[in-house]
DNA sequence: GCAAATTCATTCGTATGCAAATGATATCAA
DNA sequence: TTGATATCATTTGCATACGAATGAATTTGC
């Protein structure tokens, strides 16, 4: 078949299987929220590897903690990006866990503050360094460069 | 002070604030799980507020349902990215919903097949335009050039 | 100063997500 | 063939994650 001889039938053909995008032909592997899963997956993996005994969201409420020193859970929960029922069930398990500890604020007595123990504090500051290396092995896959501007990116869309 | 008057101690200050990474100074923010969990809990929003009756898990279940038709339990979770426990959670809402049914293997008795219903396959369909919709606008804070970027890293990780 | 609106925390229900243990079946190897 | 392994599915237990409803306390608006 010569270049010429390409009937208009080829052309929308080619461009039905090559290009244009219909509801027989959706990748659901190259869709940007079924790799987001996945790649967060693979990170609480690697995070697990290294830390056994802490979740990434409990080990998060600590290096706040640790950051910011005594919040309102309430408060801490948007730091941490959770939301009020989530950091709850979170505070307590790290609080029966003797990580942290709660206190009533003396003037508003809605509020519930929540500080890191000495314990915890002990933990978070052990942790920290091995956190920066799970950071490192998530990226791993990615050139300095590369890891740059992806974080970059992943950054505009969070 | 000088160029010339600068002490060894101010060199250190100027490493320890700005450059030299030590475990007072994790920016959890700046860190890479961090992040993506972030980003992945936006993309979750935006498809709820999208495709209200079905989650993300679910509607990948259909969509690669309809791309490679029966498949077993397993072989499906490793499609989408579920261990098997997570899986059957899946699809046991879906089934009780009506969009996919299950057959026993004719050869392998261990082998539960899953397929998509009549009506499984119509909500695929129909879902299908307003999940391109979905990474669109997950990727709208991108342009063009840097979401192609984007997605070439994020697979990398993935 | 007081009613309305807001904020803070809690609880309930539902849905991933995964490790570990179990039972049934299939495959492999001696 | 049979005993050891491996695979498939299920179940249990634990940990996010979030919507919605609730109650207590505070702030706002008039």
């Amino acid at each position: 078949m010569g270049r010429t001889a390409v009937s208009a039938e080829d052309v929308k053909l080619k461009l039905v299987e090559a290009e244009e995008p219909d509801e027989n032909d959706y990748r659901l592997q190259e869709q940007v929220g079924f790799i987001l899963r996945k790649a967060h997956q693979r990170h609480v993996s690697i995070f697990a590897a290294h830390i056994a005994d802490l979740t990434p969201p409990q080990f998060a409420t600590l290096a706040k903690l640790h950051d910011v020193g005594e919040t309102s859970q309430n408060q801490l929960g948007s730091l941490i990006a959770m939301d009020a029922a989530t950091v709850k069930g979170v505070i307590d398990r790290l609080k029966a866990r003797g990580l942290v500890e709660l206190s009533k604020h003396e003037v508003d007595k809605r509020r519930l503050l929540v500080n890191l123990t000495a314990e915890g504090r002990n933990a978070v500051e052990r942790l920290i360094p091995i956190a920066r290396d799970i950071t490192q092995e998530t990226l791993a896959p990615l050139s300095a460069k590369e890891a740059a501007i992806f974080m970059k990116l992943l950054a505009k869309l969070a």
